[in-house]
DNA sequence: TTAATTGATACCAAACAGGTCTTCTTTACG
DNA sequence: CGTAAAGAAGACCTGTTTGGTATCAATTAA
């Protein structure tokens, strides 16, 4: 299958949507739960990771809400998987550790993920907002 | 993450050792449990879904085994995957039906989903038996 | 002080992955 | 023909991950 997660999905529907508003605007939870039409409370953790990991910004109480911590076209979707979901491998093998057993695959698959990574770098948020 | 799963994982690792070997030879799943030190039983099931998919083909009764279908360098990287895991996509987005929701983001996925698609195609068992 | 809002945590249910076990079918060979 | 070796198929179990809910605490504007 060779996917990502849906809160990763979810994740990036939030802040795509954030970076084709103005960048000063404070957006709360709520809001941005009607805007991608995912239930509060989903949406709300995933802006606590995504908070937790300098990619949004949060004010908290009463008019509060969140604001992308740096411009649309410094955000990589790497940077956004990885906070997410942790470091991108697409087996274990791939990591920087290598693989365990006696394996013949794993500089292959550290080839395939550096690929990946590569074309996950070049993409910002900026870029994914104009489609 | 990103990641395929460990039965894909283990397929690359049977495909990838039988592409070592002479390429007439008859493998039994026992031999190939050993030789990439996976339980028989797990091997045994990947064994038949790549049968299944027509990437290997069985030689049943006494005396029987494994071969690969076609020249490993014939047979790509997607292929397996699919095989095993059914159509690549990042996400639900990206695949050819798109997403259901209101979201901007399936486009974008589905050209990053492009770009690991090249990649993947590129990939012949071959190329990773060389390493 | 109150209401709005984020933050944190615990919890639950469903799905999936990984693996084992059992049974059946096919075939070589004595 | 019978038996053993091998693949085929499916049921089943278990632990983990995911997605989502609920609850309560902390913060701040008004």
């Amino acid at each position: 299958m060779l996917r990502i997660t849906k809160i990763t999905d979810y994740g990036f529907n939030l802040l795509v949507y954030m970076a084709t508003q103005e960048q000063e605007v404070l957006h709360n939870a709520k809001d941005l739960a009607v805007a991608i039409d995912i239930p509060l409370p989903t949406v709300s953790k995933v802006l606590k990771i995504l908070t937790q990991g300098k990619i949004l910004t949060s004010i908290q109480g009463s008019k509060g809400g969140y604001f992308l911590t740096r411009p649309a076209s410094e955000i990589t979707a790497v940077e956004v998987i990885e906070v997410i979901e942790g470091p991108v491998a697409i087996t274990d093998c791939s990591g920087p550790v290598g693989c365990d057993r006696n394996c013949q695959v794993s500089p292959v698959w550290q080839k395939v993920n550096g690929s990946i990574m590569r074309s996950l770098k070049e993409l910002s948020l900026a870029d994914m907002a104009q489609g």
